[in-house]
RNA sequence: GGCCCCUUGGUCAAGUGGUUAAGACACCGCCCUUUCACGGCGGUAACACGGGUUCGAAUCCCGUAGGGGUCACCA
């Protein structure tokens, strides 16, 4: 397989990239990668009334962001081109004459209406909807008489009879299809642009591609690739077909699942780091078989190996999404932590985006205080809440932990400690909440717990100490306050 | 409905005729930490069902059931 190893990813201009198009783009770059091939990025862009401005752009940022590269493709360009198929469509047409020249394909002037009322038809009959050929022998006569009705023809591929399409699939095995549950299918649209399957496979062939790694659903346009590579006598390359993602009701996801976050835009704007989203799209459909699953992508490079794509559909699981980027998080160094949370912070007017180098420097410090529990860089904002809140609230938990016996005691005394502390850091105030001990006789949980809940107002949070360092003296002390006066201490 | 594909815990999954059926996420518990978090240890939990083949089946075959995909002048 080490030869000439041509793969592709093949967008259309349609919207933003979609975490399962994402991973078809990726098991495709560690493909090639991985066989020391070459990887191409093509634009089917022959949808003309769905494609989207900025489409392209946007599909191509965040393959990058991905941290995925291509060898050819529209912006770099390559020996190939043009990698967008509207600019190939003189291409097209040569291989569309020349079918038509040997009568293996024809001119078909049905209209939508008239196709319609066919299938409709045949649905009625409980038959399966399919082209029956009522166009594929017209005379000269029959055509310009269509054409002085104004009837503009597309362009049909004749399907052979009884024939077996049988691929080796790379995923799945042996796939075989019957010829005869195709109709005559379109090559060429009434307004003269090819059909996703003709162009495919004529671009697939011109590009050399060796392999095409696509998803699941395209199982069924196999055959009709194969077609047009049989029209040819060309020799088609091998087919893989991956799994689909599913949403928690096992179906293909889709624009429906709103629930769902399906673009990788909106991982990247959620504070998701692009090596994390990398790793775990990877071991989406795909296992490296060990009991390691925390990879960089040289490593993923390495280690690819296409007989492990997975043949049953996999759910996303966000959660998992959630904890290994914390994993990656926390690897992390500060400052890229601080990178992906603070514009959260500003965004939620947390803080200023002109604020000044103090209050700036207080609030990297807090999210520093929460690098080792962030999962992703928007979590920041009801993590740190505490913060900048002026009234907190305490959930139940909470609440149980002030109706304990201690609480007053241990909270008066640390406050009387704290009021008179002037250098307000966390080594002092450790050293206070020492001394409370000593005072009190309550130490650990009954120690610990009145006080993390009186500042905080939480039962679970970052370390206590610097906490109260960076909620700062007068916060403190008066929390403290409200909740002796609470209690009715 | 036709055709095609799929089926191991809640989720991702290892497993290719003989295993106490891995591991991870989530959940629960314990330990560490004077609290929290991190970390460590442990636990609950699975081969869809029925027939074969075989000394032996999660693994092979056939059914059944369930799920998915696809049936466009969309890609």
């Amino acid at each position: 397989m080490a030869e000439n190893v041509r793969v592709r990813y093949a967008p259309s201009p349609t919207g933003d990239l979609h975490i399962g198009n994402a991973r078809t783009a990726l098991f495709n770059y560690l493909f090639a990668k991985h066989f020391g091939g070459k990887f191409i990025i093509r634009i089917e862009d022959t949808d003309t009334k769905r494609n989207v401005a900025g489409g392209e752009e946007s599909q191509l940022k965040y393959l990058k962001w991905l941290g995925i590269e291509w060898d050819e493709g529209v912006d770099i360009g390559g020996e190939y081109g043009p990698y967008r198929q509207m600019e190939r469509l003189d291409i097209y047409k040569k291989y569309v004459d020349d079918l038509l020249e040997r009568d293996l394909a024809y001119e078909c002037f049905m209209t939508e209406d008239e196709l319609e009322a066919e299938r409709e038809a045949q649905r009625q009959r409980g038959e399966i909807p399919k082209y029956t050929g009522a166009h594929a022998s017209l005379t000269d006569e029959e055509k310009e008489a269509f054409r002085k009705e104004g009837r503009k023809p597309s362009i049909r591929i004749r399907v052979p009879k009884n024939k077996t399409y049988t691929f080796n699939d790379i995923v799945r095995g042996n796939i075989s299809i019957e010829s005869s549950d195709y109709g005559d299918w379109v090559i060429v649209k009434k307004d003269g642009i090819p059909t996703y399957n003709f162009a495919v496979a004529i671009d697939d062939h011109l590009m050399q591609i060796s392999h095409v790694l696509r998803g699941e659903e395209h199982i069924s346009n196999t055959p009709r690739q194969m077609m047009v590579y049989d029209a040819f006598g060309w020799e088609a390359p091998q087919f893989g077909h991956m799994t689909l993602i599913l949403n928690e009701e096992r179906k293909k996801l889709s624009k429906r699942d709103q629930h769902i976050l399906q673009f990788i835009e909106q991982y990247e704007k959620l504070g998701f780091l692009p090596e994390a989203m990398f790793n775990f799209i990877t071991l989406l459909g795909w296992s490296p078989g060990g009991e390691e699953e925390m990879f960089t992508r040289e490593q993923l490079i390495d280690i690819f190996d296409p007989k492990r794509l997975s043949t049953s559909a996999a759910i996303f699981d966000v959660k998992k999404l959630e904890w290994m980027n914390g994993e990656y998080i926390k690897k992390e160094n500060v400052e890229r932590v601080i990178d992906l949370a603070l514009p959260h912070l500003i965004e939620a007017k947390r803080i200023s985006k002109d604020a000044d180098e103090a209050k700036l420097n207080w609030v990297k410090e807090i999210i520093a205080l929460y690098q080792e529990q962030l999962r992703y860089g928007a979590e920041i904002v009801e993590l740190t809440e505490l913060f900048f809140k002026t009234e907190i609230a305490y959930d139940e938990a909470a609440e149980k932990v002030l109706q304990e016996e201690q609480v007053a005691d241990v909270l008066q005394v640390l406050t009387d400690k704290l009021i008179h502390l002037d250098d307000f850091t966390e080594e002092n105030i450790k050293e206070q909440i020492k001394q409370t001990q000593k005072e009190t006789k309550q130490r650990g949980k009954k120690l610990f717990m009145p006080i993390r809940v009186a500042t905080t107002g939480q039962t679970h949070g970052p370390e206590l100490p610097k906490a109260i360092e960076l909620l700062g003296k007068e916060v403190v002390i008066k929390r403290l306050d409200q909740v002796l006066n609470k209690i009715g201490a």
